[in-house]
DNA sequence: ACAGCGGGAGAACGATCGTTCTCCACCGCA
DNA sequence: TGCGGTGGAGAACGATCGTTCTCCCGCTGT
């Protein structure tokens, strides 16, 4: 956190963009994009529409700062499980943990990225590439989690690239179906993969 | 196909349905529901914006036809490759085939039920139920697959819901990273789940 | 005390959308 | 030839949205 001159008056600032971002993070979730007013933001946030846009010059500014802030988000909550991990076959199961508390959650509507992407990916090069960014980052963090195994390199790519699949099946179907042991069943799936890989 | 006194008015009509719901599947599919105006539809469909309001009175009326369209093709679809399989196994896996020419067509963006759930779920009820017809329409069928195999009943209900989530991350994964070799590392994957339960 | 300015509330603006309405051309029938 | 009625093209309407602007309050430095 920088300070300027006016040192409190610089955090009100930052204090009033996290509380927008919250805010559309939210309604994003709940209502999807297109069907959130600026007006639904502004009073979800407190915040008033003229510090709004000066944070963020457009809508879509607003939406790209709040696909990256969940990046950011999301992969540190998988971070925080893998880290209880004792070897790599734990530390690769534990992202489905990570999946079991997130889809419990009361407001949990499935990958914002998926979702997102459903909605404006065909319209949006930008919203496209940031769901692809999200995507990749989490197939590349099973293969990395999974090179400290003795897998052969590309058999450890191919099986994250697996995992990867059940992970998003997983988000999609929890999200549409609202089946509680959605998770559940995307981890036993996973542990056959380990167990057939010899993880 | 029905007709009445006047038989090929009645026909005109019948095409003229047939013209906005594929004209209205198209464009959904390339920007999403509420992107699309129906003077759009209009265009695309060469219908008039009045016939087209007297065949669904609203454009909430011809997202619901559109959606239930599509559940009764990709059904078809999947009926079409899994009627290629020789034993249960083979029945099963030929899904993930059905999968992998879907994907290579030009125009896929993905599961129309996953994006407009993103997109409407949580602002439509009606499109929710839809999604989770279709979704749970595609894990039934492949449970009714693998019951005809030894499998006990609890064992196949399982493997069905593991192989659903293998499917539909497929076709959320394949739409958000373009990765073309999608539906073969399901089907990797389902061959594996398949194999670890005697199947 | 007072000029100046940053910020809040919300009106205003232009565009777009879903839906309806108007107007007119055309067709079957007497 | 005249007539009723169906359907097409597109204007019209009311609502909503993203974005900007106006007006006014309250603070700040001298």
């Amino acid at each position: 956190m920088v300070l300027n001159a006016r040192g409190d008056r610089e955090m009100d600032t930052e204090a009033a963009e996290i509380r927008v971002l919250d805010a559309a993070a939210t309604l994003f979730n709940e209502r999807g994009v297109q069907a959130v007013g600026m007006d639904a933001i502004r009073t979800a946030s407190g915040v008033s529409l003229k510090r709004l846009y000066q944070a963020y010059p457009s809508k879509s500014d607003l939406l790209e700062a709040v696909l990256r802030r969940r990046d950011e988000v999301v992969n540190a909550g998988v971070e925080r499980y893998v880290a209880g991990g004792a070897d790599p076959r734990a530390r690769v199961l534990a992202v489905f943990d990570f999946l079991a508390d997130w889809f419990a959650e009361p407001a949990f509507r499935g990958c914002v990225f998926i979702n997102t992407y459903g909605e404006m990916g065909g319209i949006s090069e930008n919203v496209a590439a940031v769901a692809r960014g999200h995507k990749l980052g989490l197939r590349t963090r099973l293969a990395e989690l999974l090179a400290e195994t003795d897998l052969p390199p590309a058999a450890g790519e191919a099986l994250a690239a697996q995992l990867a699949l059940l992970a998003n099946g997983a988000m999609a179907t929890a999200a549409i179906t609202g089946a509680r042991d959605t998770a559940q069943q995307a981890k036993a799936a996973a542990g056959l993969l380990l167990d057939a890989a010899g993880v």
